[in-house]
DNA sequence: GCATGTGAATAGGTTCACAGCC
DNA sequence: GGCTGTGAACCTATTCACATGC
């Protein structure tokens, strides 16, 4: 496949696509383009996908559950083998085979799961110290939904996902083509 | 306040702060700093905060109710009015005050409720066409968690949220220290 | 002949540093 | 004196265009 192909399917440019690639080694022939099962092979291989991560929810409120049944994730390689939440109403229930346990057991669980990622989905005020406390109990990654800045060691990349903001941009977008309000 | 107490807050530069701030006009004084006051005012103006936003809900699925009931969203003004979804155990069922309609009320509501924005919540293969009838009767912007590209006007913007594509930018980002695997 | 890989050109965005104003 | 607003310098990323190799 050419990288004009992969470039419309990417919605981007066939210059971007061979920029991209050319990054990381060269993929393809030239005359015949890239050959496809093994440039997947080994784009799962430089993105750490091709194995599974375990991951632990920390917070079992409904974005965190939403998250915990997607179906894609499993599918996708990532796989929640725990979760935690504060409330004792939670404790102790079953949610996809998976018993919600307390925080006090958070950093035994990190270990003995062999936890490398968490997705936080806690109210602002637990954030930070659920993030310090799973970095100091091994775990390499954090997803995080709570709208704050996390200070973690820059070792441990940390992805924010804060949806009030994506509204805002959008109307943001929207607003700045008028031309008054 | 001065740009480097907004930069340190805001994780950012105080450089970074005044050009931002500068792409919009002056709004600060020399010697003083900005006026916080007057500045929060100014920019939710601009970034057109200063209103309540309709939104519809297309897909009442785990992620999509998990969105509805996040209370951030109402007191930052995105208020969300309809719930729409194809699942016949669902139309009909209340949550939190709105009722779930069949997804051929979909135009109607947009137009009758004024609705300018819309989550899509959907599986992939029903997002394209809920975008495009979303567009047609209006729609301004669009909020989209379905793993596609959706082709909409350029005059209607689109964020996408992907859940899976955040953690393999996790995986990647901790995998690439490492020597090999 | 055809499409990659890449240096050169361009564009976009961040940082620097200071003139100008409070 | 202090801090903004902004041109200049710098850096990063995208686009262009073509020599290179299949």
């Amino acid at each position: 496949m050419s990288s004009e192909e992969l470039a419309a399917r990417g919605q981007t440019t066939a210059a971007q696509v061979r920029k991209d690639l050319s990054h990381f080694g060269s993929f393809g022939k030239r005359g015949l383009g890239y050959p496809v099962d093994e440039l997947r092979a080994r784009l799962r291989r430089i993105l750490g996908i091709d194995r599974t991560w375990n991951v632990g929810l920390v917070g079992a409120g409904r974005i965190g559950l939403a998250l915990f049944e997607y179906p894609a994730f499993r599918a996708r390689g990532f796989d929640c083998v725990a979760i935690f939440d504060s409330d004792p109403e939670k404790i102790g229930r079953e949610l996809g085979g998976v018993v919600v346990q307390d925080p006090s057991a958070f950093e035994e669980a990190v270990r003995a799961l062999g936890i490398e990622l968490i997705v936080l989905a806690v109210p602002a005020e637990a954030a930070q110290e659920m993030a310090q406390r799973g970095v100091d109990a091994g775990v390499r990654g954090i997803l995080n939904f709570a709208p704050i800045r996390l200070n973690v060691p820059p070792r441990v990349p940390v992805e924010d996902v804060n949806l009030v903001m994506e509204l805002e941009a959008l109307s943001f977008q929207i607003s700045k083509d008028e031309p008054d309000a």
